[in-house]
DNA sequence: TGACTTGATTTTGCATTCATAATTCATAAT
DNA sequence: ATTATGAATTATGAATGCAAAATCAAGTCA
């Protein structure tokens, strides 16, 4: 006898403590409640999940090896920063996932998917061109990630958001600068031509310049902050 | 007073026993002493080691986060085991973090590493005449090493790491068959002299291909070996 | 005033303990 | 003989305990 012989809906899911108390800092982290550079009090949050301080810690190396804290020997754990560097070193890579997402996106994507993105995508500009932020970045990450979804590729999507979760920090302090903000929508109107040409090569291409330009953005956003 | 004002040899290297135990765990598992699909046992390794359980469980957390090993609840860790489909989403990335490498390496390396990387890529292919595939092996991991340090970007080369340990199991199954063989030392013929020309786009484009054909080769060996 | 001790307090790292879930093994039933 | 049942054993998950390290706070002295 075998679980897996009954539908998915059957099966009741456990998840051990420190599986949950990682998706929990993760989003604490990521939500910003818990602050780049910030210490990590291991108490607090043991009162806070009403956990020991066991499986909170088994939690904190899952995070550090998605280098999401770090651990100094003997001080504890705080929520990592991202400095310039990282950007730097983060975003090209970022740009070589959703260029291999693209290219596998566009060679397996049915054309329903695409005409879905390209409702999406005018919903997206409609919110540009209003300029509702919000709304704008919603649709903006529902098209990446659909495009990851129509690569195909799992392990390549999990790296993908490990890295966006790695940068969230940056991602949007660079509060829509109007001519950066430009440059991003005509941006993703080539993607979505490229996309409907099923051209990999193209979209590979544009993605990466996107990401350039993202990067090119953070990188603005940070200088203003430093002054 | 402050420690970085210091060499780094003079620096007592303080590791807390997770951390410890997580490289040696690694390496059990990539020297295949612990094989995929085995089951860790806790309080084997305990003795083996010396230590509690608590820092050997944190170390298996932190691995987990690697996908190196798999955490079922309530029935402990077992080895990942590689499968075909991880194979089809692994080596794709794979290749696009060393096509990113390539294009990084040749913007940025000075033309003694080139001459070094030329030299080693002579010694690989005395090797690869010989019929040696230890030695052969060393050294293409070597010139490999090295694009990626010419890159500039550790996140990248940590990333890389990463997913070359992940797909430790089957990088080697795939012994010399001739004319992959042949292959491989063509595509490294192909990729020095790329670098030489620092020609960054078709030095990405060879290693992506470089990568489809070690995967190639890997999905071979495994249809190979279930018959 | 300000740098350096020194001792108290807190925090951390790891071992140990304990409850619970999984596994094994012997036994009974078909 | 094979499958099912239940007790015994083992392994796992998480809490607790304890020693060592770090941090904090006065107190000392230049």
């Amino acid at each position: 006898m075998d679980a897996a012989e009954f539908s998915d809906r059957d099966l009741i899911v456990r998840r051990s403590l420190h599986d949950e108390i990682t998706s929990r800092l993760r989003n604490l982290i990521t939500d910003g409640d818990l602050q780049p550079g910030e210490k990590v009090q291991e108490a607090e949050l043991c009162l806070r999940f009403g956990v020991s301080r066991t499986p909170l810690r088994e939690a904190l190396k899952a995070l550090a090896a998605e280098e999401l804290v770090v651990l100094q020997p003997n001080r504890g754990a705080t929520v990592a920063r991202i400095t310039a560097a990282d950007i730097d070193e983060l975003f090209p890579i970022i740009g070589a996932l959703e260029a291999l997402a693209g290219e596998l996106a566009c060679a397996r994507i049915g054309s329903g998917e695409i005409a879905a993105l390209r409702r999406d995508h005018y919903r997206m500009v409609k919110h540009y061109k209003r300029g509702e932020w919000a709304g704008y970045i919603k649709l903006n990450r529902a098209i990446h990630d659909a495009i990851f979804a129509a690569a195909g590729n799992a392990a390549l999507t999990q790296l993908y958001q490990q890295m966006l979760v790695r940068t969230h920090s940056v991602r949007f302090v660079a509060k829509k600068s109007a001519p950066r903000w430009q440059e991003a929508v005509e941006d993703h109107e080539k993607m979505m031509a490229a996309l409907e040409k099923r051209d990999g090569k193209a979209l590979a291409k544009i993605l990466t310049v996107h990401l350039q330009h993202k990067a090119d953005m953070v990188r603005e956003a940070m200088d203003a902050l430093d002054k």
